[in-house]
Parts: structure tokens; C-alpha cells; sequence
DNA sequence: TTTGTTTACTTAAACGGTTAAGCAATGCAA
DNA sequence: TTGCATTGCTTAACCGTTTAAGTAAACAAA
């Protein structure tokens, strides 16, 4: 179908070998004569060569590429990781393929076997759960992996995550001491995904830390796969029901944009209501009032996640065991 | 390395092929016995097998696997676009490899050449130049192409877009003739974005409509791989020094974006101008005063853009040429 | 004049799949 | 009991690279 080494030889009348010494710059080092080099050149450009990464990579052993799976592309949160992932990945001279679970544990499995059939060097992962078939991770042993955005305890698995509990704790903390809050509800997600859970257990914390009861109808928690239909009726429910709330914290960013929406196209009056949240749109952070917001460090979890696979990946090239590493980040406050 | 066909046939004494029927399912059809199949599959499990999909690609000439090289993975146009081909892609059974150009017409260049070693069987592309290496261009004769969001008239390739000067016109149309303005400023970024110079057509031609003299002075552009440093100094400069504006046309929405946070950090009343702008971010949508917006068909676009190519890749495999085809959507205003 | 080194290549195997073609053993009909 | 079809495999070539090992000719040193 398209042009080969072969064409290019068999039309010179030498060898395939020549040619691929040429075209991939050991002309010199293996004595191949200027001329030589020259007329493959010159054949190479005439035929529109275009060299294949296929049968090179077969060949070698590795792609030069890594995977990222992430729940959702169009999510601001993982969008900016996924850019730092990719600059960080070229510049150490791989590329990149995102694919996008869609928050589904199902999806996410049958990716990253598409990902080992590609061949891909490492990969990086938020996955959706602690590995409900461990033997999918365990085959890992054959791709080094690192887990963004997620860190289980119980797993030896690198990492690279935020202080979940400590980011959460600290803003339910600030509406309670510095807002004045007493009956903050909390609004999140399924409680399987350990990154929010985490987040619930920061505000029980704080809330304990300053001797406020929990009360678990002030718990608010939708289905992360369907939290555009689900959210608005349970707000609704909510608002018309709970009594005295004074503050909303929102566990993921989502969350909140879906609830500004709402008390937007609603014309809700939220003056009463303190709010915080992980991480904001950046636009909710000066537009909304009385919103308080932990900012995350995107670039320097994509950057850093990228940095520990690649080094899993040399180790690994070299036939050793690597070593596992988890890094936390703190958020800032803005 | 790792577990191959060859081992599992070696390990029960069978033959490669066979091993390679059973697996691909092809083992009824080739008729392996009942008790063989089961050998092999059990085999496969006990060693972990997994595929190795570039031998398998090598092979077979395709790859299943389309390119999408976008400007940027975080603005939310490119994510959602790309949100929709990887869903619209992966229920072809294709998977989807994504690539940011950073606004950079050498890096899209590279990318190019990138895909096609890796053997995609079709790019999506945003570009950012009309063939400035037509012969790159060229190239493509051997791989299916979509332009998305840029459609150059006198090159034959099938592209996906809006409709920018209809929709720009629209636009600073309504805000002369519903909001009353006299003299709306463009705030653009470089004119060699055929997509950009559109709108910018489609301004002009609406204040020519309205007999409204073009005036340069209310042109306002930034370079886009630097508009988030010049675009305040730009701004700071042409509120002290632009007179009787009455309205500001933004070009692209991370423009308007970055006039909105100029504007509420440096605390300009900005309440004396309407403002219309090609898409937005969904919370300006309705926090902002005096917003005009286009709204933008994302999904269909990049629904669209998915089918055009596989249709492509369909005509390619069958070895017919394909006809090449443009579809211009249009928006809708909010 | 022999030996050794350098130059400029070529041959052939390998990477891990797929598949056309072939083949031995069995079953069944004539 | 020959002929033919079916069953259940195997052999070997191929996809397009890379590279270790080999080779023939030219040249230099002893």
C-alpha cells in the first residue's frame, strides 16, 4: 500500500538495511558513502517515504507513547491535566493518548486493555475504583502505572492526589469559624469514588472539631454519571425542605457550577447561603459571593505524574523493580 | 518480555494458528476442537495473555485508531468537540488519539507526521495555516482527512465548521439594531485564522449594513499563543484611550473571557458597554449584563467531523478515491 | 607478499501477529 | 476398497522495521 524500505532499496538496487541506516541518521556511523546517503535521501523525499511506527515499535519493544485515562475530557479539572500531562510527556519526548472512562468502572477496564494491546510504555490513570478486578491491575506488573487524582491506601501504586481531607477540612473550618456557618449541608457525589469520600470525611472533621452535630440531612448526594438530570430536583427537594442551613461545601467543582445554574435560572435568592468549594471555575471565583475555594495544583499533579511514570518506565527498561511513590499536594486558598 | 501466541502454543505443542483462531474467535469457523478451544483459552488466562496490537495492525494494514489534533486541550470548544469524537469514534469501534497543536503551526506539522507513523487511520484536524508545506497536505493522500472549525475555500478537503461571518454578522447586527450601538470595537487575535478574519468579515459587513463607518482605532488583537499577557495591556490601553465606545464584539470566547477578568480585577465599570461575543464559557452566559452569544453546536460538529472521516476511511479500504465535503452549521444565539 | 584493518555494504533473523495453502486421519457413499 | 468430503490441525509467508553477523574489496602495515 504505501511506501517502505523495500521500495526505496529494491529501487536503488541495495539493501533494506541501507537504507534504514540512513533514514534513521546512522549513515555515518555505520560508513554508509555520502552518495549514497544521498540518493536515499533524495528517493525517500521522491517516494513521500513516511516511515512506520508500527513495525518499528514491534521491533523495539517500546512506543515512545503513554496513555491517560481520565473520567472526562470536558471537564475543566482533568482538561487541565491533561494539557500539563501532554507538554510535560513531549517534551520528555513521548506522546499521548487521553481516553475518557465517563466515570464508568466498566469503560475505564476495557480501555486500559486497549491501551496494553497498543502498546503504550506506562499509563496514567483516575481510576474509578479500587480495583474490583485485581487481576486487571496485577497485570500491571507488564506497565507501569501511576493513579491521578486517586490514591487507595491499600494499594502499592503511585500516586499523585491532593489532601483531600485536609482541603475539604480546612474550608468547612473557615465557614465555621470565619463565616459564622452552623448548619453547613454538604453536597457530593457517590461515596465510592474515595477522592470525594475523603472530602466528606474533611468536613465531618471539621464539623466535629468545632462541636457541631452532623446531621445527615444535610447530606446532599447525587450520581456522578447523571448529576446534570439528578441535581437540579434533589436542590429543589432540598431547599424546600432543609431548615437553617446557613452554608453549602461542594466536594468537586461540578457540583457547584451545576448548583450556580440552577439558582441562576431559578432566581433562587442564595444571599443567605455560604459557600465553598474544591476547586471553582474560574469565573464562579469572583462572580459568586461569599465562595470560598481551594484551588488545585493541575499542572504540577499532571507534571509530577508524568515524571514518576517516566521514571517507572526507565527502571522498568533497565529490567528493575521500581519503586512506588506517592505525592500529596496541598491546595491553596483563594 | 512479554507472554506471546508463540508461548501459548508452545506450551500445550499446537501451532501458532491455531492458537491465533481460537483467541480471534475464529475457532468454531476454523474448526478447532471444542476441547483445543478450551486449552488455549484457559492457557491465555493462566499466562496473562494480552494481544499485541501493532503486530496486529502491522498486519493487517489498519489500525482502528483516528487522530484528532486540536489548538488546545483546555478551552472548553476543542474539549467538548473532543469530548464528542471520542464517543461518536469509539462506538465505530475506533479509539481516538488527541494531540494539542498549541496554536503552533510547526508542533501541528509534527503531530501530522507523528499520526501517520503511527498509523491512524484517519486525522480531524484544526488547523492553523492553509498548507504552508502543500505537500504535507499532500501526504494525506494516503490518510483521510477532516478539517474541523477552519474551512479553506480554494483546498479540497472535507471540513466542519460554523458559519462565522453569518453568525458574527448576526451578532454585531442585533447590537446595533437591538441595543442601539454606534460604535462596537472587535477584540480579535491573529488575522491569519481564516476562522478569526471570518468573523471579523462578518463585523465589518454588519456595521456596513448599518452604514456605520469601519473605523481601525476600534480593532483591537492579540497574538493567540500569548493573549493572556497582552490582552490587559491591550485592554488597559484602549479603555484610557478609545472614545464613545459603545459595545465590544469579541471574536472568540477566551477573549471575552479574559476581558471579563480584566475587567473585575481591575474593577472597570464596564456596565456602559454591550458586549456580544462567538460562544462563551456557560456561566458568563448568564452572569454577565448586556451579553450577546452564539452558542455553538459542539456535538454535531464533532459527530459530524467523525462521520465524514470514517466514511473516508470507508471509500479508502475499499480502494475507491472519496468525495470530499464541507458542512457549515449554524448557531444558535442565546 | 602476507596479514590486518577499514570501508561499504548484504544476509538473515527477529518482533508478534494473520491467513492462504497444505496435509493426515477419519467418515461415508458408491 | 476406492473416491471424496470433512475434521482438525500445521507449515510457511507476510506485514515493515532493526540489527547482529558476515563479506568482498580496497588499503595499509610488516
Amino acid at each position: 500500500m504505501s511506501v517502505s524500505l523495500k521500495d526505496i532499496a529494491a529501487k536503488l538496487g541495495i539493501s533494506k538495511t541501507t537504507v534504514s541506516w540512513v533514514l534513521s541518521g546512522q549513515g555515518d556511523k555505520r560508513n554508509i558513502s555520502a552518495e549514497t546517503q544521498e540518493k536515499v535521501r533524495a528517493c525517500a523525499k521522491e517516494l513521500n517515504y513516511s516511515l512506520n511506527g508500527l513495525a518499528r515499535s514491534l521491533n523495539l519493544g517500546y512506543t515512545k507513547t503513554i496513555g491517560l485515562i481520565i473520567p472526562s475530557i470536558s471537564d475543566m479539572f482533568y482538561a487541565n491535566i491533561a494539557n500539563r500531562v501532554e507538554i510535560v510527556a513531549n517534551a520528555a519526548g513521548y506522546s499521548l493518548m487521553i481516553a475518557s472512562s465517563k466515570y464508568n468502572a466498566q469503560k475505564e477496564e476495557e480501555l486500559i486493555n486497549l491501551f496494553v494491546e497498543k502498546q503504550v510504555d506506562g499509563i496514567i490513570l483516575a481510576p474509578m475504583k479500587p480495583t474490583q478486578d485485581s487481576h486487571k491491575y496485577l497485570q500491571f506488573n507488564k506497565v507501569p502505572l501511576v493513579f491521578i487524582d486517586r490514591k487507595y491506601p491499600n494499594l502499592d501504586i503511585s500516586s499523585v492526589t491532593i489532601d483531600n481531607v485536609g482541603t475539604s477540612r480546612t474550608l468547612v473550618d473557615n465557614m465555621i469559624k470565619e463565616d459564622g456557618c452552623r448548619r453547613v449541608a454538604l453536597v457530593t457525589c457517590n461515596h465510592d469514588i474515595l477522592t470525594l469520600e475523603s472530602r466528606r470525611i474533611g468536613y465531618e472533621t471539621a464539623l466535629k472539631e468545632n462541636n457541631i452535630e452532623i446531621d445527615p440531612s444535610l447530606y446532599l448526594s447525587v450520581p456522578i454519571t447523571s448529576y446534570k438530570e439528578k441535581l437540579p430536583d434533589a436542590l429543589q427537594n432540598f431547599f424546600s425542605t432543609a431548615h437553617d442551613v446557613d452554608g453549602l461545601f461542594f466536594s468537586t467543582h461540578i457540583l457547584l457550577e451545576e448548583t450556580i445554574k440552577f439558582i441562576h435560572t431559578k432566581k433562587i435568592d442564595a444571599s443567605k447561603y455560604k459557600l465553598a468549594s474544591m476547586r471553582t471555575n474560574q469565573f464562579l471565583e469572583f462572580m459568586v459571593p461569599h465562595l470560598r475555594v481551594a484551588d488545585f495544583p493541575e499542572n504540577e499533579m499532571g507534571k509530577t505524574a508524568v515524571e514518576i511514570l517516566l521514571n517507572h518506565i526507565e527502571d522498568r527498561r533497565q529490567g528493575e523493580e521500581w519503586e512506588n511513590q506517592s505525592v500529596v499536594f496541598n491546595c491553596n486558598f483563594l
